[in-house]
DNA sequence: AACATCGTTTCACAATATGGAACGAGAGGC
DNA sequence: GCCTCTCGTTCCATATTGTGAAACGATGTT
């Protein structure tokens, strides 16, 4: 890591981003009073910013009325951003924090041909949460959590491609039969998330919930696992909110959109 | 209109927006030194800059390797700008150009029911380009070719239900026969826009291009219409790239995305 | 017609942003 | 292990640059 860095910031562009700011909350369309009046800042000073941003597109004036909207370049500027978003970027915080309250292993990963494979791993040592982990490493989907969600968001021709192989039986619990794999990725689907008890490996429990990117498509999935005797069944039930809010929140950095606001 | 406005503007934020600005340019990961040389600004300055957007969460710095990416806020901030986008607001610049190269008339129409409704008119008198129009005028949706557009794009339970009334002859050339409707609109989908010959009133052309918003949904139509004996068929065939191609700018400016880019 | 209210402009002042140089921390080469 | 290169951040004297109260001009309202 290079420098420590502490905070030096410039005064006239923290007023310019606040003003961007404002036009989060609600209104789409603000006067330079009502900006003037809500930061507390002089009329003259908020206009002269708002000149800045117009100059540059990322607000527009509307002609008749005079006030402001956000503009089109900032719409162009997240096209690219959203294109550039690599998911494990945007998911390690979350990641982070998710180990952190729940004190569990938690995994990001994607569908590989059969397997699924983990991008990023955090795993709770006694105090820290440690970021390594298994990076990289493999596992046959049909016998894990994140594995099940990938599987059960796929497009149906990749699905019945993938699904007319042999699946291998790691436990006495793991899913071979596809029949019962399609059922219960059908659950998958009505639920939105999957877990797994000791299908992959006796002793261990997981559970699992879909990322989305911003076309909507399931790009990748995260995933709490444990110890059968501390991730119990119950506990599992218990976290299922946790888990699929994280993965939410994730998704809507990614620029999923759910709502239908449109006129 | 208030006052003139002759562009005064601050130089720390302009600064500020054109790093910005710089990721959009394909690369999504940049180093201070390199916005530093691009844009030929003291490191020290591009530094503190980057502190201040990073402070509102505009731009985030890679904890390991030191470059910065485009942040989480900005997402933020687009999704409330999409929420609020107006189609005619955005459109509206888009028409007067179009209007103003084509010489024709230029409109933006949304579907209400049987009806294909103007939201925004252009229509070019001797030199400039004048705006109000029939603003609010209702036309037949199957016999204008924004209305056939409109209906093109339709989910199909909601076009089953419109396409058992009675469709009303206005001209010889307009479409009354359902079945004829349905292979014409099955054309329309195809090829991505819709002409009409004399189908509303005698003599007069129209094409018309759909716009979609951030979800795909098609939510509005553009039309250029005029006299025959101006706008002729093959006049039309040579605009339809331009007509295109303002449609999807429109749609862009929506949010509306095309490529499929993430990993 | 007089009056609010709007957004923009002016202008004198000094606060604030600037940038060259120094600093501290990694990375890579020898 | 030491040296060197490059990275991003911090320092600090300087004056450029942003600031804000008040004036302006244009709209719409009473």
């Amino acid at each position: 890591m290079p420098n420590t860095k502490a905070g030096q910031t410039v005064q006239s562009v923290e007023r310019a981003l606040a003003i961007l700011k404002t036009f989060s909350n609600g209104e789409p369309e603000l006067s330079v009073s009502q900006i003037s009046s809500r930061l507390k800042m002089p009329k003259s000073t908020v206009s002269r910013l708002l000149a800045t941003l117009q100059a540059h597109g990322f607000v527009v004036q509307d002609a008749e009325t005079g006030r402001f909207r956000l503009g089109a370049e900032l719409i162009a500027l997240v096209h690219s951003a959203i294109a550039g978003l690599q998911v494990h970027h945007v998911a390690r915080p979350h990641l982070r924090q998710l180990a952190n309250t729940l004190g569990e292993t938690v995994s990001l990963s994607v569908l590989d041909g059969h397997d699924a494979v983990n991008l990023e791993q955090f795993v709770p040592t006694q105090r820290l949460v440690m970021r390594v982990g298994w990076v990289g490493r493999r596992m046959p989907a049909h016998a894990v959590s994140v594995g099940k969600v990938l599987l059960a968001f796929l497009p149906s021709e990749e699905l019945d491609q993938l699904l007319d192989q042999q699946m291998e039986p790691l436990t006495p619990n793991t899913i071979t039969n596809p029949t019962t794999l399609r059922r219960e990725l059908h659950r998958i689907r009505q639920q939105g998330y999957a877990t797994a008890f000791e299908e992959f490996e006796e002793g261990l429990h997981a559970i699992s919930a879909p990322i989305h990117d911003h076309t909507g498509r399931v790009i990748a999935a995260i995933s709490v696992s444990g110890p059968a005797y501390r991730l119990t069944r119950e506990r599992i039930a218990d976290i299922i909110p946790t888990v699929l809010e994280t993965a939410q929140r994730i998704s809507w950095e990614m620029g999923y959109m759910v709502e239908e606001t449109n006129r």
